[in-house]
DNA sequence: GGGGATAGTTCGCCACGCGAAGTATCGTGT
DNA sequence: ACACGATACTTCGCGTGGCGAACTATCCCC
């Protein structure tokens, strides 16, 4: 399990990113990102709603209700415009960013 | 300038690692952590301090006060035993976390 | 029909980066 | 002599956001 602060910086380029290729609800979110990540990677069910509304309100990704008989109810959301920008933008802070921490924890500094 | 939420999770790891070498005072670490980024990270004076207690009270580093004349009043801080432990176990943490997440961002989930 | 997996909601706590304002000392320019 | 900027550190309060806890509800399998 990695630390919360950690995975803060994180969630939501996460998230983005697996919503690249396709609608994906909540729950579905969360396994796969735990699949994804052999098992290390692990949000509370509280934490990855609260990011998803978030995104919702700032119109980075548009929830869809989807109910069929034989399944629950499941919220599906995909990529707006702007989330598709915001997925491109974050990813791009986050390659910076650790390669800036990579180079600085890495090298000595006498 | 990284966000916030991005620096939160290595901010004690990049201190950690600027004191592996030598003893240095809180100005200077910040100063010398902005330098090493390329000028890409800064952190608010009240930020690095306060990371700073905090690190002292856990007992991951140890501060020193030096005052000689000619001189402005620093407190040094160097690792502690315990602080050595945190900076390779968090080192080894960032580098896992790093290389999950650049997975996960890196490819299609089709 | 009981239990576990699935699916989502709401609430409050608390850690922590940050902005703002403050104190104080030193070097440099004019 | 004085202003000003860099150096060096302190304290306070705010807002963000991950998390724990508790909850509702449906579906499948034995």
């Amino acid at each position: 399990m990695f630390s919360a602060d950690l995975k803060r910086g994180s969630i939501e380029l996460l998230i983005l990113s697996v919503l690249r290729d396709r609608a994906r609800h909540g729950y579905e979110i969360g396994k796969l990102l735990e699949e994804l990540s052999g098992g290390q990677l692990e949000f509370r069910v509280s934490t990855l709603y609260s990011v998803l509304y978030r995104m919702e309100k700032r119109g980075w990704i548009k929830g869809r209700w989807v109910e069929r008989k034989g399944e629950r109810r499941r919220c599906y959301y995909t990529l707006t415009g702007k989330g598709r920008e915001v997925e491109v933008r974050q990813r791009q802070e986050w390659k910076a960013f650790s390669a800036m921490v990579n180079q600085v924890i890495g090298v000595s500094h006498a």
